[in-house]
DNA sequence: GTCTATAACGCGATAGAC
DNA sequence: GTCTATCGCGTTATAGAC
C-alpha cells in the first residue's frame, strides 16, 4: 500500500535506470539485430549482473515490449509535431515526412513494431494503444484533405487507409531490407514516397472520383 | 578423390534427409516463429540426436540459406507457371497473383526473403541466384507491357520497377502484419493488389505519360 | 523495502572423439 | 551416424547490502 503513489528521488533514480537499460538494448540490437538482443550483453554494457536486470523487467519480453511503446510514443509525437508546424493544406505531406524519416533513424524500432521478428512477443495493450492513437491522427490528415476538397470521402474509407499505409509501408519496407544504411535523404525507395502520396492524390481526386 | 561424383543410391538417400530437414525446419517455423527455429527441435522430430544435422548442413545458418533458395525458386517457377499459363495481355497480372498467392501460402518463407528476421544471416550468391531471376522475370513482364503499347517505357527504369515492388510489398506486408491468418482470397489487404497494380498503369500510362 | 550479487537449472548451438 | 563436452543464454532462488 505504500508503494503506490511516491514519486521521490528513489523512483527518479529507478526510471533513469529503466531508461538506460532501453537505450541499451537499442543501441545493441542495431549493431546485432533486432532478434539478438541479449540480457547478457545489456547487463555487461551496465556493469551488472544479469539477474539484475529482472528488478526492472520481469522478462525479457517486457523490454521488448518496453520498446514497442517508446517507438509508439515517438512516431506519433514526430507526427504531431510535423502537423504543428505546417500549414493545414500540407499537414498530411508533413507528417508522412516526419514518418518516414524517424523510421529510417530508427529502424530498429521500426522493425519491431511493423514486422513481427521476435517469436512469442505480441505488444500489450498499452504499449499498442500509442499506435493506435498515430494511425487515428492519420485518419485525421485524410479526413481534413476530404473537407477541404483535396480528397474524395473515399479516401477516409477502411480500404482508403488500408491503402495508405500499405504503400507508405511498402516504400519502407523495400528501403529498410535493400539499402538499410541509406538515409531519409538519398534512399533509392525513400524518394517513391511523394510518388505513392501523388498516386494516392490522383486515385482519391473528388469531384469526378471513379472506381471500376 | 572418391566422393567426387557419384549419383548412386547413397547421394539420393542422403538429398532425400536434406529434403526432411528443411520440410520439418519450415514446419517448425510455421508454428513457433522464423527465428525460433530449433536444432535440437528438428533433431527430435527426425529421431536423430542434434549433431548428427551436421553431416547435412555445417551450421544453423546454412539451413536458412538453404530454406531461402528454396523459397526463391519457388516463386519464380510459380511466376513462371502463371505466365506460361496466360495470355500475354494477362501475364503481369497473372505473375502477381501467382507471386502473392504464394507468398500467404508460405509466409515463413516469405519473411525470410523479404525481411532480414535473423541475425547474421546473409543469403549466399547461390541462394540469392533464383531471387535474381525472379525479379529479371518482372522485368520482363513490364517490358512486354511497354512493347504492346499498355505502359510507358519508363515502367521499367530503376524508378519504375522499384515503384511496383514497394506497392505490392506494401500490400503483402501489411496482410502479413495485421492479418497473418488471411489466405490471398479473404485477406483485406489482399484485395488492394489489383487496386494497386491499377495505380502503376495509370500512372504509367502511355502516350500523354506525364511526371510532375 | 530496494538493489545487487552468487549459484544453479535447463536449454540451445556446436566441436571433437568414437 | 552417436556421445560427450563446452559455452552462452534466459531465468529462478536465495542471500546479503543500502
Amino acid at each position: 500500500m505504500s508503494t503506490a503513489a511516491a514519486p521521490d528521488r528513489r523512483s527518479r533514480r529507478r526510471q533513469q535506470t529503466i531508461d538506460e537499460i532501453l537505450d541499451v538494448s537499442v543501441a545493441l540490437m542495431e549493431t546485432e539485430g533486432v532478434a539478438a538482443l541479449s540480457l547478457s550483453a545489456v547487463a555487461r554494457r551496465l556493469g551488472m549482473q544479469p539477474p539484475s536486470l529482472y528488478q526492472y523487467f520481469p522478462s525479457k519480453l517486457a523490454i521488448y515490449d518496453a520498446l514497442f511503446q517508446r517507438g509508439a510514443e515517438q512516431i506519433r509525437d514526430a507526427q504531431r509535431e510535423a502537423r504543428d508546424g505546417a500549414e493545414p493544406a500540407d499537414q498530411l505531406s508533413a507528417a508522412m515526412n516526419a514518418f518516414s524519416r524517424w523510421c529510417m533513424a530508427n529502424q530498429v524500432l521500426t522493425q519491431l513494431l511493423f514486422w513481427r521478428p521476435i517469436p512469442g512477443f505480441e505488444p500489450s495493450p498499452e504499449a499498442f494503444a500509442p499506435a493506435v492513437e498515430g494511425l487515428a491522427d492519420l485518419k485525421a490528415f485524410l479526413q481534413q484533405e476530404v473537407d477541404s476538397g483535396q480528397l474524395d470521402p473515399r479516401a477516409t474509407s477502411d480500404d482508403g487507409i488500408a491503402l495508405f499505409t500499405a504503400m507508405t509501408a511498402g516504400v519502407l519496407s523495400q528501403q529498410m531490407a535493400n539499402e538499410p544504411q541509406a538515409t531519409f535523404e538519398n534512399g533509392r525507395f525513400m524518394k517513391l514516397m511523394p510518388v505513392v502520396l501523388e498516386m494516392f492524390y490522383q486515385r482519391y481526386q473528388p469531384t469526378r472520383g471513379k472506381e471500376k
